[in-house]
DNA sequence: GAGTGGTCTAGACCACCCC
DNA sequence: GGGTGGTCTAGACCACTCG
């Protein structure tokens, strides 16, 4: 008798995956560089090219490569136009993308509230540091966001002046901190704008914002940022595609 | 000279899918019918296996097919899991996924307003019904929702009885008209409860509401349907995932 | 046991990129 | 021209389902 929740046998192209991701997130290959060609890895683990093609494929659904055909297989790089796509989904009325400047608060250390320690799943007394800031959009303020982190992870972010608190996070979070951002979650609700809400925004207190609540996971599928955005949406809208 | 911007080539296994997706419109073979064996479909079009196999992949990332091994591959029906995990996205806080009830209000034809005929893509004077409807979940009435499909497509649909008019209604669109939706896009922005909506809903005028617009297509992506809902975001929110 | 989809292999050829 | 990923084929074997 087998346990019968227990994985009847993996597939070979899953355990390469596996051992290919591990690989990348030990930073063997960083962003943007080449990893070997398909047959030199299929080579070093005496598997077929067929085998390998398979688990990148599936390693480029999930972007953590990219692949251009006659170039080679690259691990992927947190972009402007990744975060664009992957990650930013408010668009204009007109109904163009477009990445938002943003204008920071504050950026300071802290230790953890119990909001913050549940969603990053933290200790009690983790240290954490707090990003606070205005984004625009058009010219008009449009998002009200606040962001945590973990200390730990983000060494010295706290001590940076606020102008140079980069406005892509990610991209920045991968290239100082060699922190990859993969995967987040978000949740959604319409709140009422506070007064300071109210400011930051230029809009009356009580108007009705739409409050994202993301979770950001590394590549390891562990929580990494919290973030909580408050967005006019007169002129603007969240798009999602359902497919 | 050939012109850059026309394909310079089409891969085989896109033309077996292209032909496969006709086929699968023209309703050869009904939703939750089996499609032949992939070895019947690579000898008719006279091309390997894993070609075939490589289309109907790409038809099942898009739902259009499901195929269990050992079974076969079955033309895709639109469960209640599917219309709640692709189309439904509002959680409880307890972060339970659940199908609300509905409460029709009115389903009655007339001729598309400008607004309907710019979702839909309509000429001027084209008959459309509407379905006005309460959603609850938990009890509680959290969804005014509106929506908006051409009259031709599901002739004698406002003449029915409004308990007749089924909960899940992609289901019914799919088995009573043969109209597949299978595809949707969101757009969302936070608004305040009107007079009608606050009664509905039974919150206040003014409530911050999270309203939600969707366009659904086709297989053939043409828009069908266009549903304006209204969510209450005291107890629920909506769930989007990053990836 | 017969039939289905899922995996794996090996090899050929094609489209693309860069030197 | 040589290297890369992308397509296509043919065949073997595996895992699952059903009668």
């Amino acid at each position: 008798m087998t346990d019968p929740a227990s994985p009847r046998y993996a597939p070979l192209y899953q355990q390469i995956k596996t051992l290919l991701v591990r690989r990348l997130a030990s930073n063997e290959w960083p962003p943007g560089s080449a990893l070997p060609s398909e047959i030199a890895l299929a080579q070093g683990y005496n598997v077929s090219q067929g085998t390998v093609r398979k688990a990148l494929t599936a390693m480029e659904k999930e972007h953590l490569v990219e692949r251009r055909q006659g170039r080679g297989t690259f691990a992927a790089r947190h972009s402007q136009q990744r975060s664009l796509f992957q990650f930013f989904h408010l668009m204009s009325d007109a109904n163009e993308r477009q990445l938002p400047d943003s204008r920071v608060i504050s950026c300071r250390s802290g230790t953890a509230t119990a909001a913050e320690r549940n969603a990053l799943t933290l200790e009690a007394g983790t240290p954490v540091t707090r990003i606070r800031r205005v984004r625009q959009l058009d010219g008009r303020p449009v998002i009200s966001e606040s962001l945590t982190v973990p200390t730990t992870l983000f060494p010295g972010l706290e001590s940076r002046p606020l102008e140079q608190v980069p406005n892509t996070l990610y991209e920045f979070f991968e290239a100082e901190y060699g922190v990859m951002i993969v995967h987040a979650t978000e949740r959604l609700r319409a709140t009422a704008a506070t007064t300071t809400e109210a400011e930051l925004l230029g809009v009356d207190i009580g108007t009705p914002l739409l409050a994202i609540d993301r979770l950001a996971l590394n590549i390891e599928n562990r929580p990494v940022e919290w973030r909580e955005s408050c967005c006019h949406t007169a002129h603007h809208y969240y798009f999602n595609e359902l497919d």
